[in-house]
DNA sequence: AATTAACATAAGGTTGCCCTTATTATTGCC
DNA sequence: GGCAATAATAAGGGCAACCTTATGTTAATT
């Protein structure tokens, strides 16, 4: 596995076609919306990926990471959620500054530091928003969830993992309490795809106590929940 | 101080600026031949930096940091040396690649990572390289010493510091064993800048002992010592 | 079958940072 | 005072990664 010198550009849209879909064609669209980038800067760079055998583009389908870029994704990945993990256990960083602060130590990371430093943290396995970490051979589990959107009305879940990458996003879903481990109820969920209402940590037995509120079904879906 | 967001390249021009001198100009040239790039590059960096007024160029006498300028260079190199500390001391990265690593990572480090690292860390006063780490309200005084190019024939001095960035050039003194806190007695200067033959860790009382090695002029320059 | 939204592609532009080549200016030194 | 070495400037180019605008193409929906 041979992993030359990527630009900081080519690993972020690596790992944002991990994050969005393990495996599965990933709409251009979406992907350039995820990016902060136009449509044709997306499909230009796509060309690019597919020069260099990272992705395959099938037009008007979609994009596919190819084994190598899931390799070089499933690398990518590694390192930001390594650092995720040093910035929170041991720089006492806020957690919702996690996923900013360390996509920007992630690209300057060599192979052996990314390595040492899994060393140093004991080999975790997953990071402080709950993600998987994948392993060094590239092997990676994604988890085994499902949206908040998806979750029945009515339903009491545990929180798995935070997807956003956003930091207003995160923030909104860290002060409603939606963090790893945490329980939440789908209380209701308003029609024409409207916001849920949602309880969080509610009471073991009936009765007051949690904290209720009301979550956009768009944020909902970076909230990835116990199926 | 407000530090806008700043190129990598344009930290590293800044950087190059402090290591070489401190406070004093640097001319265009070696500045060039540090960053190895072109003079013409540097020039043209320089307008730019100029337009900024992080240096003051002093057309056919060099340029010199303005004192916004020193804090923005100060603060990188606060950020390289906490870092080398970190890769070092926790990481155990090898000590001739902690330029280099510390290096990428730097101008990938946010203030408040910065600061937390520096916490983490213990707040040190020196990197492993032997260099001073500048404080965080930017105070940062140089290193008393004299290169080792510069050192008495005869006479035996401490290693302070090795200034070196090119890892091909660390390597060379690492095997030397010319590090921070060794010994060194400087046997020999040949004429016409030619090597220095030196004797590291020699023995307290004359007496066998110590490694002879001969070391360029101007690789000499690099290893800084007591003066 | 027609329409619309999403996508693809072409063409041309910008910015930052680097390059080469060539010409001119200055400085320090013999 | 003249001559190298060094420095400055001008002109033209390249590359990566973005942009806008405009024009086709496909797929999904009605």
């Amino acid at each position: 596995m041979i992993i030359q010198q990527l630009s900081e550009s080519t690993e972020m849209y690596l790992k944002a076609m991990v994050e969005l879909s393990d495996r599965e064609m990933v709409a251009i669209g979406r992907l350039a919306e995820r990016l902060s980038v136009t449509a044709v800067s997306t499909n230009e760079m796509m060309r690019r990926l597919g020069e260099q055998g990272l992705v395959k583009h099938t037009p008007y389908k979609g994009v596919a990471l190819t084994k190598k870029g899931r390799e070089v994704a499933c690398n990518v990945l590694r390192r930001q959620r390594l650092w995720e993990c040093f910035l929170y256990d041991h720089l006492k960083i806020e957690w919702t500054q996690l996923y900013e602060l360390a996509c920007s130590l992630e690209h300057a990371t060599a192979p052996e530091v990314t390595e040492a430093l899994a060393v140093f943290l004991g080999n975790p396995k997953t990071c402080p928003r709950g993600n998987p970490i994948p392993a060094a051979d590239g092997s990676f589990v994604p988890l085994n969830g499902i949206p908040l959107s998806e979750a029945a009305v009515g339903a009491t879940v545990r929180v798995l993992a935070v997807n956003a990458t956003a930091t207003d996003v995160i923030q909104h879903l860290f002060e409603r309490g939606l963090l790893p481990g945490h329980k939440v109820k789908v209380v209701e969920a308003a029609p024409l795809q409207g916001p849920l209402t949602l309880c969080v940590d509610p009471p073991e037995k009936n009765g007051a106590g949690g904290k209720e509120t009301v979550l956009g079904l768009s944020l909902a879906e970076f909230v990835i929940v116990e199926s």
